[in-house]
DNA sequence: CCTTCAATTGAATAGACGCTCAAATGAAAA
DNA sequence: TTTTCATTTGAGCGTCTATTCAATTGAAGG
């Protein structure tokens, strides 16, 4: 494999390899919501997770709508839900098998 | 979710999230290999190869086996695979779109 | 036993990243 | 227009991490 499809691969890993974001994708796969409700919903500042958001919305991972004076956040990314669920059964075996550490 | 999940969630992507460990699983997805052809492979040092090693190991992702002065590795994690070739279309399909930069 | 050589390890360095805090946008309400 | 309030943005800071370099390990061969 080339290093530029290397860069790219584990771009789209990184985007998932922090705690927050994967929160969040979670959150919003059960329901749309807006970045306050987010924040509460995670027990972290707005800012922070309005960061966060930047990148999922720069990755094309979730879409913004405006409604008033709040801005609704939506998955938008079918592939990134299938690798969510196969990693979530990975997360499992894991588990199972007392394998593979939480630390790197 | 709740955040222990959300942190084994994100380490397993966190292995995948830089573009030499997956070079290195790349490379192994077609042959097993010792850490000098991984190396050599990659054109990096045996030395920062090695430290990757470690990591893939740990999260048996990979398998070393013995043979005289060398180490052999294969892959070890069917899992990995299977997340490896879907982020792999999901790159494509971005690729195509000219959506998500590399950039974060 | 001593040498050789592949691989591993530890310390150190440079760069990336996530959060906080404060300031700035910008749309809606008054 | 002015105010309000949700959200965004930028700078700063502490932490984590990937690589390098040097030293060490450990198995095989002389």
């Amino acid at each position: 494999m080339d290093p530029a499809t290397a860069d790219r691969m584990a771009s789209i890993f990184r985007v998932l390899a922090d705690p927050t974001r994967v929160r969040i994708l979670s959150a919003l796969a059960r329901s749309e919501l807006c970045v306050g409700e987010l924040a509460a919903c995670l027990e972290m500042t707005v800012s922070a997770i309005s960061h966060q958001l930047r990148l999922l919305r720069r990755m094309r991972l979730v879409r913004p709508r405006r409604e008033g004076k709040h801005v609704y956040y939506a998955l938008d990314d079918d592939h990134v839900e299938k690798l969510f669920h196969q990693a979530m059964e990975h997360v499992e075996e894991q588990v199972e098998d007392g394998a593979g550490q939480t630390e790197l």
